[in-house]
DNA sequence: CCGCGGGCCTGAGAGC
DNA sequence: TGCTCTCAGGCCCGCG
């Protein structure tokens, strides 16, 4: 599920419930997710206070009082729900809505707000994992991690820089993490769309060739307008509050809407939307995966 | 070092 | 209805 907008859709739902509160009790209800539990996940947790809740491309990251960091990764089908306190249960109960798989909800945390905070994730391609803030750098699931697309360092030289040796395609340059942090298949094949640049166009032709004058190689108009287009399908699928495709669901229970806005993505055969395009959306597997594009309008 | 393909899991949907 | 097959938004790892 969970791209960038997804997981910035979670954290806020999550920052009320949890930001300046204690975890007064953490469950880990089985051993592992994608990887074992650390032997102390449970007891590095309880009783500190959530000083502030962060998100780096699909992390979640949750400063500790004790100067741990808890990293939380959703996988492909996580999901948080927060349930509000309510002071008529019993410690340690929580109302769930009717007719809700709970046999996936693998992490608790019991917050000091009375609030009760679930991860679930029937897939378990998620995780969770605690590191001292000052070893951060030291971190191997960060390293290497590229800027932030709604970021101050994201821009088109940058862009135009990280992709000028690549030997591979756009959307696999933009997959790819290294080059910038947080997108996934769905934003990836909006954003193309919207720039109307082709999949498969080389990553290298964002950038000019090198010559003495410009040694990196400077960005093309089709850098651009690759920029403008991520920054503005990660705004408006943040204000929809993600994308709901199977398991993305806001920390209310509530389904995000962005996925009526897709232009491409999962409309392989329909009309093209381009003003006065006329073509239809195809789709096609690259790296493996599914791109869908209007083979007409991008270039 | 880079790019690619396989694998990790479960569930939903299509086709028979 | 029920079986089998394919596919799914991510990311690590090993190979060439």
């Amino acid at each position: 599920m969970p791209e960038l907008p997804e997981v910035e859709t979670v954290r806020r739902g999550l920052q009320p419930a949890m930001e300046g509160a204690k975890i007064v009790r953490a469950e880990a209800r089985r051993k592992d997710l994608r990887f074992p539990f650390q032997k102390d996940f449970v007891a590095r947790l309880e009783g500190q206070t959530v000083t502030g809740l962060g998100r780096r491309a699909k992390y979640l990251m949750a400063d500790l009082a004790s100067g741990d960091v808890l990293l939380m990764h959703l996988g492909m089908s996580g999901s948080f729900r927060v349930i509000a306190g309510d002071s008529k249960a019993a410690p340690g109960k929580f109302h769930h809505p009717r007719g809700e798989d709970r046999a996936h909800d693998h992490v608790v945390f019991h917050m000091s707000s009375g609030a009760t905070v679930i991860f679930n994730d029937p897939r378990r391609f998620g995780y969770m994992k605690i590191f001292a803030r000052d070893r951060i750098e030291d971190e191997p699931l960060l390293r290497g991690l590229g800027p932030e697309p709604l970021g101050n360092e994201f821009d088109a030289a940058m862009l135009a820089r990280a992709c000028a040796n690549r030997k591979t395609s756009l959307k696999a340059a933009l997959l790819d993490q290294r080059v910038v942090a947080g997108l996934g298949n769905i934003y990836v094949c909006e954003a193309l769309f919207r720039a109307h640049l082709s999949p498969r166009r080389l990553a290298a032709t964002l950038a000019t060739k090198k010559t003495k004058g410009t040694p990196g190689g400077e960005p093309t108009d089709h850098a651009k307008r690759l920029v403008s287009a991520i920054h503005a399908v990660l705004n408006q699928a943040i204000k929809a509050g993600g994308s709901s495709l199977r398991d993305h669901r806001q920390t209310s229970g509530e389904l995000g809407y962005f996925q009526h806005s897709f232009q491409v993505y999962d409309r392989e055969g329909k009309k093209c939307e381009s003003p006065g395009c006329g073509g239809i959306v195809r789709r096609f597997t690259q790296n493996g995966r599914s791109t869908f594009w209007c083979p007409k309008c991008q270039r």
